[in-house]
DNA sequence: CTGTTAGCGCCTTCAT
DNA sequence: ATGAAGGCGCTAACAG
């Protein structure tokens, strides 16, 4: 592999000159850019990512760590980052937190070892003073699903309580009154909220919250499957079964029409994220948008203009959800 | 972000003995490393990766180029070879390749350029001759989901071909005899593979493939979709529908229905891949097994045992797929 | 406009 | 077992 000293000597002029050309933020006569430019040819020439880095303290990469490689929220969110910043000839670096606090810590530590230009971070199992020590250091962060006190600049994240409450209040106002709530992992903030929204909403209509019609899963699709048949054994009835996503909501159905029910004749079935699969369910699925896409691009966007001082973008930091009526939920 | 240096005088010993200790590569009397590890903990020492990788020419981690961030296929496989490289303590550097040439080869370029130490690839648009000349480079390769003449021990893939027999033939078990097919895009070289076996199944019964019930989607769900609509639109009649992925069997079956058919006793379906979801359609989607995560996982053990001498493997470069017989194929 | 000279933070012989 | 010294490939003042 030729290195800039290659060059530099075949083109019979100094390194400098040679990085200057590569880098082309200075001025060099159209001679000598010629001879370098043909020498690095003639070399095959690519200049070391590594060594430019060390040296001059960026990578033009930016890491993004997320929960999970798998499954179309993340993997909706890492398109939009990558697509973003690819544009404008950034590079990303993707690793993988698995919820828990030692590896999500793990992968901050590496992305910031590796040298990225700042980081965005998908981070649940982490405190809120880590990050905003994090914030302290001098690699820009930004955050998504997640809002912390005294960083809040650096979050965008939806209002998930809300969403929670919209799903439940669409149910109610379709008239049922016994409905059944799949949550995710509570030990994730947003679970929580979700289900605040969920109790918000069954309070408002003056309706108790039952335990007995509550499932813990885990955001997977057997865990929607579980919670359905956990109810019915139980043989607490209920017409309406919230989700706390969209996977679990398709389990619950599988496992609802196994049992030969009919949704949502026989039970209506809400979802929520709204990612990619939803409309190709049967029945097509009532859910409440996650604007995970646009909440990926605006965090690539944020990038852009404060780390690389390209572009203008008002950050929008709070994504409000929305209903999407589709065709799981009926009257009763 | 303190130094190297930084612990050595702390410590009160030379920058090569924290080296040393950091790395436990050599001799250090018990004494010495214990006050070595105590500056690194006081100083919150952390190894700059960069300037380690300068130095050694090695990074610890491998770069991975996939098409697509997003999606169920991609997805499983990131998240495959991830998990076993990071047993083994090593990290992964993703990219995207978006299924063009330019691309693709500035996304290897940009991992070489990194300092990985191999890389993993699924590539679709870069030459053969690209690729042997890559191999001879002196970064280990290993390729997913391709067959090369002359680095075929790098190649870990699926025998497309079958795999499109298979799916065939067992719709033509079930009596039928008019069977449409939509394609993924033809310019991949897995894709003609697939069409390839689909008329050798229909050869084999003596039935002529027809172009009429041929359409070329792009392997999203709307592509699907917009087959089965461009079938019915021309009139042709046909009894089963074979797809090149899961997705477009969806976007198919969703279509179909909203046309008033049922599956499968109006219409029999067939997808490929077996990614995920398939079992959380209605009907549950017969298909043929892709087995994209043990591809993974081999190509993940490949760099494990070929680079970083951990572990024994016996590699294994062809896989073989197979028939999931589900409910959405009816006979006749 | 171009060349010289220090590093960037770390690894790795080679001595001791 | 430990230290000294020379790079790895490139950038960034500073001169000229």
């Amino acid at each position: 592999m030729a290195t800039i000293y290659d060059v530099s000597v075949m083109a019979g002029v100094s390194l400098a000159t040679v990085s200057r050309v590569v880098n082309n933020n200075a001025k060099v006569s159209e001679k000598t850019r010629r001879k370098v430019l043909e020498a690095m040819e003639k070399l095959d020439y690519r200049p070391n990512a590594i060594a430019r880095s060390l040296a001059s303290n960026r990578s033009d990469s930016v890491g993004v760590l997320v929960s999970q490689l798998e499954g179309p929220y993340y993997g909706t969110m890492m398109a939009k980052i990558e697509g973003a910043l690819r544009e404008a000839g950034k590079h990303v670096i993707i690793a993988a937190g698995h919820g828990n606090e030692a590896e999500e810590r793990e992968g901050v530590e590496f992305l910031l070892n590796r040298g990225c230009d700042a980081l965005i971070l998908d981070v649940e199992s982490v405190s809120d003073d880590y990050l905003v020590e994090l914030c302290r250091g001098d690699t820009p962060i930004v955050l998504i699903n997640r809002y912390v006190d005294g960083i809040a600049d650096r979050c965008i994240f939806l209002d998930n309580e809300l969403g929670g409450y919209l799903a439940t209040r669409h149910v109610l106002e379709q008239g049922h009154q016994q409905v059944a709530y799949i949550s995710g992992p509570l030990y994730k903030l947003d679970v929580r909220q979700r289900l605040a929204g969920h109790k918000r909403a069954l309070a408002e209509r003056g309706l108790a919250f039952d335990e007995a019609l509550f499932f813990e899963g885990d955001f997977q699709e057997d865990s929607g499957r579980a919670g359905v048949n956990g109810f019915f054994e139980q043989g607490r009835p209920f017409t309406a079964l919230v989700c706390a996503n969209d996977g679990m909501a398709s389990g619950a159905i599988a496992a609802a029409m196994e049992r030969g029910l009919s949704v949502p004749s026989d039970l209506s079935v809400m979802g929520y994220d709204n990612v990619r699969f939803p409309q190709y369910t049967t029945p097509k699925l009532s859910t409440v948008s996650n604007p995970i896409a646009q909440m990926g691009q605006m965090a690539a966007l944020w990038v852009l203009k404060h780390v690389y001082q390209k572009g203008e973008v008002t950050v929008v930091g709070e994504f409000v959800p929305e209903l999407v009526v589709r065709d799981s939920v009926g009257k009763i």
